[in-house]
DNA sequence: ATCAAAAAGTTGGACGTACAACAAATATTT
DNA sequence: AAATATTTGTTGTACGTCCAACTTTTTGAT
């Protein structure tokens, strides 16, 4: 009974390439919801199989153990939310300096900013510490990820006619910006997401000399 | 044999009073340094109990269950840190701005800013996410934390004669420093403890028109 | 001060549960 | 019919909690 709790109405796949990329995406999707209910301690290989709608043993079949599945889920996790956060960026008009000010507005917005990505996220961060293959795959996302936040920052003050140390504040706003994402998702009564994105942009600009 | 691998060298405690306060300190100790070696899926009873260099038994005599000795590890590690920076803080003379500006310095030193406190911690922030009493026991520590900053910043902000949102200010430096907190401890290559002090300092230096 | 009874500290084993990984059998697609 | 997908049962390990036996400290009557 291939039909997974929260994947909804989703007709079955039928050839060997869609079911093996159905199943893929549904095992991978269901640890990510098991991590995000029931945490690392809580996460076996039956939740995982029951979250994706598919039976213990399957998991075996299409992962070579618990691990590599983890590396999965924090692949799909980081390319999802950085697909979404590119993606509203690229797709907005407007200057270099609006683009990155609109990163914070993507990346707490409401359909990536929820509480399965963020304490799923957390988990997954902790689970980096231990577990070598997901701290690998985690540091390449990162280095990435630093990366394009460097460019962006980089052609927004080429823009402002500013001269700054663009990793420095890529790595400030990132730091910035995990830091609230978790601690939002540990006290969600202190902070709300407009507060952090106001925060973060307020850094921004500070950097870029706007205020 | 009461001989915990890491305390070293300990007088072995005599009264029960002697003993009730070392067993529960070596017990959570060792509850911080198995979740920091092993994380949270990793550490047993027998791990707490093995770090502490107690039987299993043992550690059902001094706590109900593992979740209370976690929630006792939490505000043990928390309250560690926190007392570090309290005494470098309040031990040091100069004005609140000086103050305030070697929070940062105390947070990312040596005794502080450590593989342990950091891999300890990010796994009770997991943690919390799965354990009432210890989302409940962090919720305290956190608003003392910010009150505390929101205080600090103030002061300093008076003396600089800025008017600022002192509570925001408060906000995004735990975050900030929050963020490189568990960001360092993944990335190890990508930023150094100096260069998460001058982050600090920047972003507090700016809020209070320093820069 | 002495010393036995009481209290507190401590241990390692037992119990029932649950885990990851494996294997053999069945169903579906090619 | 061959290959692939899938399920269920099995195996050995390890978990948290409980518990009965044992040791050390404390108490209090003398």
């Amino acid at each position: 009974m291939p039909n997974p709790s929260s994947a909804g109405a989703e007709k079955r796949p039928r050839t060997h390439a869609e079911i093996n990329e159905y199943r893929r995406r549904t095992l991978i999707e269901g640890a990510l919801r098991s991590l995000a209910e029931r945490g690392v301690a809580g996460t076996t290989v039956a939740t995982i199989s029951k979250e994706a709608g598919a039976s213990r043993g399957l998991l075996g079949h299409y992962f070579a153990n618990k691990d590599d599945v983890m590396v999965a889920a924090l692949q799909h996790l980081f390319g999802r939310i950085s697909e979404s956060v590119r993606g509203s960026v690229d797709r907005m008009e407007g200057t270099a300096t609006e683009k990155l000010l609109a990163v914070p507005v993507s990346l707490f917005a409401g359909a990536t900013f929820t509480e399965l990505n963020r304490t799923a996220f957390l988990a997954l961060w902790h689970e980096t510490r231990f577990n070598e293959k997901v701290c690998k795959a985690n540091r390449q996302l990162y280095r990435d990820y630093i990366i394009r936040m460097d460019h962006m920052v980089r052609a927004a003050a080429q823009e402002q006619g500013v001269k700054i140390d663009a990793k420095q504040v890529a790595l400030g706003f990132i730091a910035l910006s995990d830091g609230l994402w978790l601690g939002l998702s540990i006290h969600d009564d202190v902070l709300t997401g407009e507060q952090a994105v106001d925060l973060c942009q307020y850094y921004l600009r500070r950097e870029l000399r706007l205020v």
